[in-house]
DNA sequence: CTAGGGTTAG
């Protein structure tokens, strides 16, 4: 009875149940015991444990294993010290315990105390060494091992894959004398990792024993060589899905672009009473963060708490991540704040968001805190810093961290942060500085490197400088139609239009497509999308008076719209009529309509926003009093009562 | 207690 509900995972009745027994004996105790390990419940487990009137191996082992496998793993360090006599179980999953946390030396140090060594034993400690790429130390392992099961053999196999020796793997796979479903998955993930998805799927085929986790291996194996087509196949075709295979389709339609039907997967799987799992909140967030689904991105949430999961690192991460990109950094700072246990990915992920709010000082004070806590800053959370200082226009700040980094934390500079480094000292003018900093860099500046010196020398109306780093790009990206744009206006912005239209020829003749602008906003749980001059939405009149009332009121305000600094992406004549209908500015015409005054407009464009749509929407905030957070494809803005929080500089 | 499938930051 006890155990039923053990069993079934109702432990508010077991403990009732337990409360009424008459007599318990050690097994009862141990039931309710291994009930709460292995529900979390790591306290509870605990408790039950303390009142226990006598303990026998299990009740160890129980209470150790709670502690290792729900990351309390100092605490089952001091308890194992506690006493002598543990039995082999015990100091197997001790063992496994340090191997989990990479700490190998302790592992060995403790196979080698043990006062007996079982199979399991030396598979945990070969598998750790094959886990963390020592294979020379695991194969002497398994050449002295008295016996070798299939864990072991299988425990090589995966070594080897992990380390990337396909050849070697095989060999072995080859050479095993008994083969499980395991083994067969092994060596097809091994293949699917290294883009062999003819040899996967051979073996797929082949395979006599296929169980739900090889059609989830092909699935992944699939999307992520970007034949989404294939693994949708598979999955439609799968005799059994579980959480896993939802969680691989969903993630590999969002990786693929299709954040679209990503989503609508997400909801059928609700629909089949499908259990959600930890990777499926976390890519479902992580899609509602691509396109900026906040309303869907807040449900999901919702069910997060409900479903009782603690916010630890990838489903925190992603939901942070979330909040950030859908434009709302104040929550994401309560996410932030919330979570117990901050990984790095967590920080980064936090002072990259700031930084992209353009909220500079507020990403710093994250990295200091950071730094209090004790947790060292890796290279990705200095591109976070130094961005954050370019977003702001910190210079000297920057500068001192990006001359300071190695001798403070080791970290060499990356061409990620040379990138940083001279769209900071461009975009304050430096551009001497810059160009310097670029020859002295020791690596081949990139296509990226060489952008942010053109949108300098754009922003600060360097033709010569400009030239010759779009010379660069065209060379190295010649399809990187953004790149065309930011030239064709910096020669705008000078009036050189007879260069503009060379460059739109140059385009033509060269048959690079532009990629089309559009805008969308999330209202009612939907998503509305507006490409230039749209004229297909439902509610178009009353979006066109509204940008017309509004155009009246922006000339009141002093507001001319600088046909200057017009628009790489149409022909002269249509200048001033396109203006006013920008996707951005449709988009933020529409929220002004349909979202209730109060709550922001939050808007996200695919490209980046145009200059005379950034001056306008300003003012828009003013007139109708409204905050306005748009989404570019590099930053956000909050425009607020006439300004915005990148200070015109982005 | 040991082997396989998924998910997070740029």
């Amino acid at each position: 009875m006890l155990s039923g509900y053990v069993k079934n995972r109702n432990l508010s009745a077991a403990r009732l149940l337990f409360d009424e027994m008459p007599q318990r004996d050690v097994v009862s105790w141990n039931t309710l015991l291994s009930g709460y390990a292995q529900n979390g419940y790591v306290d509870e487990a605990k408790e039950i444990f303390d009142f226990m009137p006598n303990k026998n191996s299990i009740s160890w082992n129980g209470i150790l294993a709670a502690f290792i496998q729900n990351g309390r793993f100092e605490s089952a360090r001091q308890l194992f010290e506690t006493k002598s006599d543990w039995d082999i179980v015990s100091w197997n999953s001790m063992m496994a315990g340090y191997v989990r946390k990479k700490r190998l030396v302790d592992a060995k140090r403790l196979f080698e105390r043990m006062p007996e060594r079982d199979i399991v034993s030396w598979n945990t400690m070969i598998s750790g060494y094959a886990q963390n790429g020592e294979m020379l130390e695991a194969h002497k392992l398994f050449e002295e091992s008295p016996t070798q099961d299939v864990f072991t053999w299988t425990a090589m196999v995966s070594g080897y894959v992990q380390s990337g020796m396909l050849t070697e793997a095989r060999r072995i796979f080859d050479k095993m004398p008994e083969i499980n479903a395991v083994s067969w998955n092994t060596i097809i993930a091994g293949y699917t990792q290294c883009k062999r998805m003819d040899l996967a799927r051979e073996l797929f085929e082949a395979m006599p024993c296929q169980n739900i986790s090889s059609w989830n291996t092909m699935i992944t194996g699939y999307a992520q060589n970007g034949e989404i087509t294939c693994a949708r196949n598979l999955f439609d075709k799968m005799p059994q899905r579980d959480s896993i295979s939802w969680a691989a389709i969903i993630a590999g339609y969002s990786q693929s672009g299709n954040s679209e039907e990503a989503l609508c997967i997400f909801i059928e799987m609700m629909r089949d009473g499908e259990n959600m799992n930890r990777s499926v909140f976390t890519c479902t967030l992580s899609t509602c963060a691509d396109i900026a689904a906040l309303e869907l991105g807040k449900q999901v949430h919702g069910r997060l708490v409900k479903a009782g999961y603690e916010m630890g690192c990838f489903v925190g991460n992603a939901l942070l991540k979330m909040y950030c990109k859908c434009g709302s950094i104040e929550e994401s700072y309560d996410v932030f704040e919330g979570m117990p246990g901050k990984d790095l990915v967590t920080w980064n992920t936090m002072i990259i968001g700031y930084a992209k709010h353009g909220f500079g000082k507020e990403a710093l004070r994250v990295f200091e805190s950071m730094q209090v806590k004790g947790i060292q800053p890796d290279d990705v959370t200095m591109v976070g810093v130094l961005s954050a200082c370019s977003h702001s226009g910190l210079v000297d700040i920057g500068t001192e961290y990006f001359q300071t980094m190695g001798q403070e934390y080791g970290i060499t500079a990356k061409p990620q942060h040379y990138t940083c480094m001279i769209d900071l000292l461009g975009r304050a003018g430096c551009l001497e500085e810059a160009r310097a900093l670029m020859r002295n860099m020791p690596f081949e500046p990139d296509a990226a490197t060489w952008g942010a010196l053109l949108g300098a020398s754009r922003m600060h109306g360097n033709t010569k400088l400009g030239e010759e780093a779009a010379e660069k790009i065209f060379e190295m990206e010649p399809d990187n139609s953004g790149m065309y744009v930011l030239l064709s206006n910096l020669y705008a912005d000078l009036g050189r239009w007879s260069d503009v239209k060379k460059m739109r020829m140059f385009m033509r003749d060269k048959g690079v497509q532009k990629v089309p602008g559009y805008s969308w906003i999330e209202v009612q749980n939907k998503i509305h999308t507006f490409s230039v001059g749209d004229s297909v939405h439902p509610e178009k009149d009353r979006i066109y008076a509204l940008l017309e009332y509004l155009d009246q009121r922006l000339k009141k305000e002093g507001y001319i719209s600088a046909t200057k600094m017009v628009l790489h992406d149409v022909e002269e004549e249509e200048k001033e009529h396109m203006l006013k209908y920008h996707s951005e500015k449709i988009a933020v015409a529409y929220g002004i309509l349909t979202i209730p005054a109060g709550r922001p407009i939050r808007v996200i464009k695919n490209l980046r926003v145009c200059e005379d749509c950034h001056n306008a929407i300003k003012y828009i905030s003013k007139i109708v009093g409204r905050l306005i957070i748009l989404r570019d494809s590099t930053r956000f803005h909050h425009f607020n009562c006439g300004s915005c929080s990148c200070g015109d500089y982005w």
